[in-house]
DNA sequence: CATGCGTGGAT
DNA sequence: TATCCAAGCAT
């Protein structure tokens, strides 16, 4: 359908409001959130809370958020700790997480705060978006949740549920503009954060992607694409381009005194940037890396221990893992040994980890 | 504006 | 097993 950019739609001030009343009844309760009634109480979100939580939840579940956010809270329960902390905590905290910039841009936007903004977060959307990690959208949702302006957030949820709302034909990211129009159309003078939330649990809990429970929406009586029985349809995306396979090498020494493992910093920029790692062979989306042990950093009797194959956005990795036990080299590498008791504190990507895994296990047990 | 950037769960 | 994709950002 055509939008007329600045004006309402008809339906899409009943749908709000539909949508703030299924709020207030069914809203998830989440560590970050202040619900409904809180609210009503006069309670806010605390902003350090509902900015950490928006930065984890970047294409981030929220089951894989939760304990992340418990651990960063009871470590640096406010800005001003958090931008004291060493930036290897901070990126150690992290490991598992995922898109690692985010942590580093994480730790740049609180020593901001700490430093030029007296520990206080900007209450606007538009002054949210010069701290580093904090884009259209992650400024928008701090901007409606913690200081209740009156701004379109508009994530994966809300494009889902706006396109099925007006079976918008026109593909994603294409149709973003379009969708914007509504949602600023739809948002609310008062309560304008609870409405974000409203849209994102029910895009979160029925508006899925796949097979939505359309019998209990409640803006059903208002959602064209279910009027035609083609919900499952929208939103239309255009075709991802296939993912290439790369190959590459893990090179896992372990000091024969103690188990301790060698371990190097990744740089900044880039693949897992900043984070630690066993020596690997140059693989990247663009091109494959040595597989052989002859790609070893230093000479030792290396012994293939198998495959771990690695789902990255946008390539898939089999990376070979070389595994030897060594008396003693490296020292005059850039690196360090990471004995057993401080290995699970290191800055570790899931991959790495599985990579040592394999390398170090024994008789399909872990070392 | 297209591309690079992790991970784990659901289907 | 293969595929999708989740509260996006930076460049």
């Amino acid at each position: 359908m055509q939008v007329k950019f600045g004006r309402e739609t008809a339906s899409d001030a009943p749908a709000a409001a539909l949508l703030l009343g299924w709020y207030d009844r069914h809203a998830r309760a989440l560590p970050w959130r202040v619900s409904p009634a809180a609210f009503r109480r006069g309670a806010r979100p605390d902003p350090y809370r509902v900015w950490l939580s928006e930065v984890m939840l970047q294409q981030t579940t929220v089951a894989a958020v939760k304990s992340y956010f418990e651990r960063f809270t009871s470590r640096w329960p406010s800005v001003e700790a958090l931008a004291q902390a060493p930036a290897d905590e901070v990126m150690a905290a992290w490991a598992g997480l995922g898109y690692y910039a985010r942590a580093r841009n994480l730790h740049a936007c609180a020593k901001a705060v700490a430093a030029e903004h007296g520990g206080r977060f900007p209450r606007t959307a538009e002054g949210l978006k010069r701290l580093p990690g904090i884009g259209d959208y992650t400024g928008a949702a701090i901007a409606a949740i913690a200081f209740g302006e009156r701004v379109a957030v508009v994530d994966g949820n809300v494009e889902r549920v706006v396109s099925r709302l007006h079976a918008i034909e026109i593909p994603l990211p294409k149709s973003r503009p379009a969708i914007r129009a509504h949602v600023d159309a739809m948002t609310p003078a008062s309560r304008p954060g609870d409405f974000a939330q409203a849209m994102m649990d029910l895009g979160a809990t029925i508006c899925t992607p796949r097979r939505p429970a359309c019998a209990i929406c409640p803006v059903r009586p208002l959602c064209t694409a279910q009027a035609k029985n083609e919900q499952d349809r929208f939103p239309v995306k255009l075709p991802k381009r296939a993912k290439p396979a790369r190959r590459g090498a893990a090179f896992v020494a372990v000091r024969r005194s103690d188990g301790a493992v060698w371990l190097r910093r990744r740089p900044e920029a880039g693949m897992l940037g900043g984070m630690a790692e066993p020596p690997t062979t140059g693989w990247s989306a663009k091109g494959d890396g040595a597989t052989g042990a002859e790609a070893a950093p230093f000479p030792a009797a290396w012994a293939h221990r198998g495959v771990v194959s690695h789902g990255f956005t946008h390539f898939d990795l089999a990376l070979d893992v070389w595994h030897a036990v060594v008396d003693e080299t490296g020292e005059t590498m850039d690196g360090w040994w990471s004995p057993p008791g401080r290995i699970g504190t290191e800055a570790l990507p899931t991959l790495m980890r599985r990579a040592i895994a394999l390398a170090t296990e024994r008789d399909g047990k872990p070392a």
